[in-house]
DNA sequence: ATCCCGAGGG
DNA sequence: CCCTCTGGAT
């Protein structure tokens, strides 16, 4: 392994260590009863905050609890009730056409490698990952929009290209922490990390920051 | 005016 | 690489 990526490696584990003495092991912010609502509550979570996203699904899992009864679904009735996530249109049709493949072509179960979950219409790599990571103990490393910055900002990764950095981190870390480390930086990015203005003062991982203020 | 656990299409 | 889709919070 050359010098740099050496550093990066050293430094990437740094932060794991520092992130989970103050987060431990990070619970999934979004809420769930069973691997099809996860998928549901992920596929909503597109730029949208998660809070926000699990006010919502409360109302739409008392009415479509599973694959089968979302699948018969009126797309009109959905849109009404996930409008407060935003990008409703297409999210309503998607999770009703995810259900309809799921319950046709994967036996209603969910399946469990990224080729397969990225087949089912609006999940893309991001929200594979965090499906692999959180029911199958896979090691997929989600990079959304926080853990993009946060590493961004750091100097570990200099590109906004999500496949990229996950790569690279595939590289880098053990990869039996890889879920909980894209969680660790979800919540830094959350807390500390801000996007528009960084609390650098009272980050606990700035001694090995790049762009700390 | 900018951002939120993005995906899909051009 | 770019763009659009979208409402709500800050």
């Amino acid at each position: 392994m050359k010098v740099l990526e050496r550093r990066k490696d050293y430094i990437c584990v740094e932060i794991y260590r520092t992130l989970f003495s103050i987060y431990g092991k990070v619970k999934c912010p979004l809420f769930y009863r069973t691997p099809f609502q996860l998928l549901i509550s992920v596929i909503l979570s597109a730029q949208c905050t998660d809070e926000r996203v699990n006010k919502t699904v409360s109302g739409l899992f008392a009415k479509y609890p599973d694959s089968m009864a979302l699948s018969e679904a009126d797309v009109n009735e959905i849109e009404k009730i996930i409008k407060p996530i935003g990008l409703y249109k297409i999210k309503a049709k998607n999770i009703i056409n995810a259900a309809k493949k799921l319950n046709e072509e994967f036996g209603g179960e969910i399946p469990e490698t990224i080729e397969k979950l990225t087949e089912l219409p609006g999940v893309g790599r991001k929200t594979a990952n965090v499906i692999i990571s959180h029911l199958f103990d896979g090691y997929g490393f989600a990079v959304d929009t926080h853990v993009n910055r946060v590493l961004n900002r750091i100097g570990i990764v200099n590109t906004h290209n999500p496949y990229k950095i996950e790569m690279l981190i595939m590289k880098l870390m053990s990869h039996e922490s890889l879920g909980n480390f894209s969680l660790l930086l979800i919540m830094h990015g959350r807390n500390t990390c801000l996007a528009r203005t960084p609390k650098c003062p009272d980050c606990a991982i700035n001694n090995l920051c790049r762009k700390r203020l």
